[in-house]
DNA sequence: CTATTATTAGAACGAACGTTCGAACTATGG
DNA sequence: CCATAGTTCGAACGTTCGTTCTAATAATAG
């Protein structure tokens, strides 16, 4: 009898399964791959970039790969994974430290717009691959994504309750993360202001264009055909 | 000697170039093929989408396919050049019919939102396969592309001018795109607003947002780490 | 040293890819 | 009814895809 079933599935990576008291090689093997997965899912796209490219461009064999991870989804999940929790966690530990509502909202805009800047690629990844995973992986990531927008709606009924202004949260919201996550479409970090000054003249145009009504409206002319 | 040469790169399907006087059989079936194409490519990705794909969607055979267009990036290049040579097209059209500076920036922006909203597929397709095309292609596509950004950038600078207002152009326009490019990841045609108040109340917060300085910051605290 | 486990890679799998070829079919006009 | 051009398709091309098998190598513990 052979000293270990043929049938075997997988060789289970090891520490599948736990807290990290310490990290391993392991981990920072993995670190290192999803790193350059990450460069090239953003230059070719998820669907366009091949488990080839992948080897090449880590400097591991294909088959070496997957010792790491068990298919190409999960490694586009894992990124995807990791990059979500931070920007949360780290929106999280900054609102800690504001009250005022208009104050808090820039927070939420800088959050977004540093860290966007900061790991470009890997946001583009994020924002653009957004409904290629699928089943489990797909509702995992869309449940952050929930939570992600659910907070900053909240901050806009809080500033709105504050001001006594009246709109809708939904578009306000969905225009501000238009605005900031379309960034990955035209930043050049040699000609574009830095992230502070591009998340206050972000957050300026949104909270002035939240606020009051104006009277930037023409009159009812014969436009409309 | 053979009746024609066997070098012959393609059968260069008919009419490969006219001034179409009259619309043949040859162009509405194309029409219809690029309907469907625009569909699976929004459903499942450019990359994502196969011929057999298309084949199976606009019921003809994967063979057949190849008489009405050379490649699949072909495919992909005449759905992005008619949709948006239409838009800028119309939006010319209707710019012809206005005069003040702030309508003429709602003008633009209710075009954008309203094609955005008849044509949701083709536009998806448009912005969300940017880069994806090559070479000639590409750069034609791009040319389109940043001629729709100059019109947008000239609009903006008339207000500019006539209010006596001082910001970035380039992060008002980039940022106005970023709002309404991004509908097509959440728009939910049953719930949510049609194009006509889509597009009032994106231009109300764009609008009144590049306008005043505002009162909306904050004392300068300890926020800055 | 030896035994054991962790890690890597060569070669190959079947499936799916974009594209092409030649033969068929259909329509039209003489 | 034949000739010609327009249109369609089954079958196959060579390539690349994601993944797996198996064995070899490196690291580590006893």
């Amino acid at each position: 009898m052979a000293s270990f079933s043929p049938a075997t599935p997988q060789v289970l990576p090891r520490r599948a399964r736990e807290m990290a008291p310490t990290e391993t090689r392991f981990d920072r093997r993995l670190a290192k791959i999803l790193a350059h997965a990450t460069n090239v899912f953003c230059e070719k796209g998820y669907e366009g970039a091949s488990m080839r490219d992948l080897s090449r461009s880590s400097g591991m064999s294909l088959a070496g790969l997957y010792y790491y991870f068990e298919s190409k989804e999960k490694l586009l999940y894992l990124i995807q994974k990791h990059t979500f929790t931070t920007i949360v966690e780290r929106l999280r530990e900054r609102l800690d430290q504001v009250e005022d509502p208009a104050e808090r909202i820039r927070v939420f805009i800088l959050n977004h717009v540093e860290y966007f800047l900061a790991n470009q690629k890997a946001m583009k990844v994020l924002s653009h691959e957004d409904d290629v995973l699928k089943n489990g992986y797909g509702s995992e990531i869309a449940g952050i994504k929930r939570e992600y927008y659910r907070i900053c709606m909240e901050l806009l009924e809080d500033f709105k309750r504050v001001r006594g202004l009246q709109f809708s949260g939904r578009i306000a919201v969905l225009s501000l993360f238009g605005m900031m996550n379309w960034i990955y479409t035209w930043y050049n970090p040699r000609a574009d202001a830095n992230a502070k000054d591009l998340s206050r003249q972000m957050g300026d145009i949104f909270l002035q264009g939240i606020c009051a009504p104006g009277k930037t409206r023409k009159k009812r002319s014969a436009l409309a055909n």
